[in-house]
DNA sequence: ATCCTAATTCGGAATGATTCCGATTTATGG
DNA sequence: CCATAAATCGGAATCATTCCGAATTAGGAT
């Protein structure tokens, strides 16, 4: 998926098509992980000077209502973007150094557990965290992220 | 297990019973669920007038390292804190609304998964989120839910 | 091409959680 | 009761995130 297809998807909302956002769609679609505000922020400042956090958080916020991103809390206490998958999963592998994502294939609410009485359940996450081969240094190929 | 019992293990390791680790300890123990600083902060305050958060984030530092306590990041992006389980387990139905937790009866480590090659696991989470009967003031058998 | 207006941006201030720091106090072993 | 390392306190500092008012701009209508 290209930069476009978001861009009218975003059009089709009456949404604006700025600069800015049109850059941190690029960004996020050129990376394919999880990326910090602050990470964002250096990469975008080199087309937008004077681009402020406010802006990077307001579209970020915009693009996760249009699911177009999806946004993680990490253990450190910030959140991370990226895009969002397309395939139905929502659980990765997450390499802490990097932020790359690999899906993992299955999901824990396959698992015949029993839901406690009266417990509505909204959401739940599962998330491996650790280091991918590239970041070890591992001499292995990498595998390929997707998703 | 009472809170003697942790006392005596903090002494074991060189480490001074203040009154206000012993409150510390108290409250989580009794309240035996996850609670952000911010809670302890109002409880302590009753018996310690003029206890800072950085007694507080102390003391949860030194519990976590004794492994006394565990920590864990909510998606509001604040930490909230409960005595640790002594299961092995470690994945919980977590009420968003009191905090209170209740077991999962599986671990999502148990599905047979590929792990991608020269990945190294560090850590994983798996937390159920929603609202507990009592949070939900319900008397009936809760809706089926999903995801 | 120009206008209009709602959407957007900007910079800086505000917020909230958490940590840091220097000065002071305290628990505990001897 | 002393010595001293451990712990506390209050307030300042930090960091991510949000808020706000004023200024700018994209995009449809004229």
């Amino acid at each position: 998926m290209d930069v476009d297809a978001y861009l009218n998807q975003l059009k089709g909302q009456g949404l604006k098509l700025t600069g800015q956002r049109r850059s941190i769609l690029g960004i996020l679609l050129a990376e394919n992980r999880y990326m910090s505000a602050k990470e964002l922020m250096d990469r975008l400042q080199e087309e937008h000077p004077h681009i402020s956090y406010d802006t990077i958080y307001r579209n970020l916020k915009v693009l996760r209502q249009e699911r177009i991103v999806e946004e993680s809390m990490f253990q450190d206490g910030s959140s991370r973007f990226r895009i969002r998958c397309r395939d139905p999963h929502h659980h990765h592998f997450i390499c802490v150094q990097c932020g790359r994502t690999i899906p993992i294939e299955s999901c824990p609410m396959e698992l015949p557990f029993p839901v406690p009485d009266g417990f509505q359940v909204y959401s739940h996450r599962f998330d491996i965290f650790g280091e991918c081969a590239d970041c070890r240094g591992v001499t292995k190929p990498a595998p390929v992220s997707s998703n």
